[in-house]
DNA sequence: CGGGATCGTGTGAACGGTCACGTGTGTGCG
DNA sequence: CGCACACACGTGACCGTTCACACGATCCCG
């Protein structure tokens, strides 16, 4: 309906100018094209915008899980709270697809590349790279958040630098029998990275971890409750709990109040994430803190970079994490007997 | 690039036909068409097609808070989650839209409107209904999840009922010090509703609630665990706390548990909502039930079917509320001395 | 006082689809 | 054996923008 806005004197590609604000309008022109633009109520048309310009100035957002379960995880509601942020600042919009129950390992890169709407994707790590792979070859510019193997940019916590602090933190506390509480699937790169590092504590400190304390659980905290409960049915309970992420040391800070076990007085419990509550907590956890949010951020930034031109190398950007002592952690009780 | 597509011998029209998959083309034509489209990677093009359909199979879904708060809230997770589905099953993309700081109550509405990119609009009752008249002047079809005054067909729980029936649950085990820890914004619909069923429970078992015992939170944990703080600093103590969430309510009951005041024996504790930790807690949550999955499942319905071609009137769908009654409420305890 | 920049605006052609038709085959029927 | 009709496919126009140009004024300067 642009010959309608062209009633107000120009023909219609003048207020495309208007609209675009490019140069070479004058002034009063101008002033009585958007006057007219008001009056008749006119919103351009994206469509045939995108249509004529080659671009959607969308973003696509591919979760790794369904909604519900996605934005449970304190950090992919930070990391994704970080990615809005920027994308509503530069003015594009966000577009987001979850996986469904048939194929979740790509249904939701399927239908984001089925209908060409978005400029650009980017993607929480979860499941393996195969979804990944779809998006380049329909030739999306992709970038990655957390730990991925395909040759994408990404924005990655440093896990494993993270993971080795705490342990070592622990160790340096005096800790001997440290538990972990890891996430379930064991070709996630996060996880491993995660492992890596502890392990790398341990024998770097000539303390190797022990790898029958190693539980595994769901990233909810009822799962770090279920975990944390096998840890301490065993003969000789461990002295201290590492957790993949803040739910489960939560969780596992529950059971452990649930048995009279005192924290940190009896055991030591570190979280990984630095949730908003993990400060808030009685004790307070302490944790390795990943600046979730600003992965989100970055990721962003690196993506609409990307979209402007600026060439990115497909390699990971890694934030550093660090270790937040709080109350959860302390020496390791004298042994008694 | 359809012009390639024909390669594969037809003319470019009966590809898109087949794309559409219309009646009225050979089976073998339509598998070379087919094949063509596999060989050359094709994919069809959103804006140029929803340029001729003028429509964009896109919905928005504007949210009252930024992202990482609006996920925090377990309510509007679940919500959200319910929209995702149906969204997702029907073939509908999602496009999301939050506020930002400068104008937290029209922005995200705003937003979604500049760009005519959508077909129809959920949105997230919260802030007033400003935006939501914004995006009915722009002439989207709106549906609301939640208590709206504006004239858009909207889907809400019962919120009164299920207020007035976990009152009148506490009232019928004996309580008589009933605090409330309600929200702070005063003007919300869904709890002014929410009051009004407390209060008129109060009123129709001719004990009046004190008003003195109503607090706010943030419906954050943390909230509500200040908000119980006021209370049970009062010379006389309420013997039972009914919080506007589940949130609230947890942070209430790890306040009492920081006092040593036990759950249920001592204090009733209620919250709102039925989140999934809710059964999971000890004791497990008496909580009232708002079925929010079903509450988006069911707008993000409406709207398609109003996008289908089907009045609604702009009235609201009630959901029943139901008390679900746990391990967290119990009889007022006998008074001593 | 005329000619080349410069500025403001109009022109035509895409962009990649859909849709209402029109046309050429093959089929069934009288 | 010829007619009507269904079916398969091609034709042209249009959806609402942007873009590269062309054009006519205006301006400055020699």
């Amino acid at each position: 309906m642009r010959h309608v806005a062209d009633r107000a004197g120009v023909s219609y590609q003048t207020v495309s100018r208007v609209i675009n604000d490019a140069d070479g309008v004058a002034p009063q022109t101008r002033e009585r094209v958007l006057a007219a633009m008001r009056d008749l109520n006119y919103r351009p048309s994206v469509a045939a915008r995108s249509l004529a310009r080659a671009r959607t100035d969308t973003i696509g957002l591919v979760l790794p899980f369904p909604v519900d379960v996605t934005f449970a995880n304190a950090h992919f509601l930070q990391t994704i709270g970080g990615v809005d942020r920027v994308v509503a600042e530069n003015d594009y919009s966000l577009l987001v697809s979850s996986p469904d129950d048939e194929d979740p390992a790509l249904s939701a890169h399927r239908r984001m590349v089925r209908r060409r709407a978005v400029d650009g994707v980017i993607v929480e790590a979860g499941m393996g790279d195969e979804g990944i792979e779809l998006l380049i070859e329909a030739g999306y510019p992709v970038v990655a958040i957390g730990h991925v193997a395909a040759a994408v940019p990404s924005v990655r916590p440093d896990d494993e630098s993270g993971a080795y602090s705490a342990t070592q933190h622990l160790l340096a506390l005096g800790h001997r029998r440290i538990a972990l509480i890891a996430g379930s699937a064991p070709d996630n790169l996060a996880q491993q990275a995660r492992l890596r590092g502890c392990r790398r504590a341990g024998t770097d400190a000539g303390l190797p971890l022990d790898e029958d304390l190693i539980a595994t659980g769901e990233f909810s905290l009822e799962s770090g409750h279920e975990a944390a409960a096998r840890l301490f049915d065993r003969d000789v309970p461990p002295t201290a709990v590492l957790a993949f992420n803040d739910a489960m040391a939560i969780g596992a800070m529950r059971l452990l109040r649930e048995r009279g076990i005192d924290v940190p007085r009896e055991v030591s419990v570190v979280g990984f994430d630095d949730t908003p509550t993990a400060a808030l907590l009685t004790p307070a956890l302490t944790t390795v803190r990943i600046f979730s949010s600003e992965l989100g951020q970055r990721a962003a930034r690196t993506l609409i970079g990307m979209l402007r031109g600026t060439k990115v190398p497909p390699v990971p950007a890694v934030l550093p994490s660090q270790l937040v002592v709080r109350q959860s952690t302390a020496p390791v009780p004298a042994r008694r007997g």
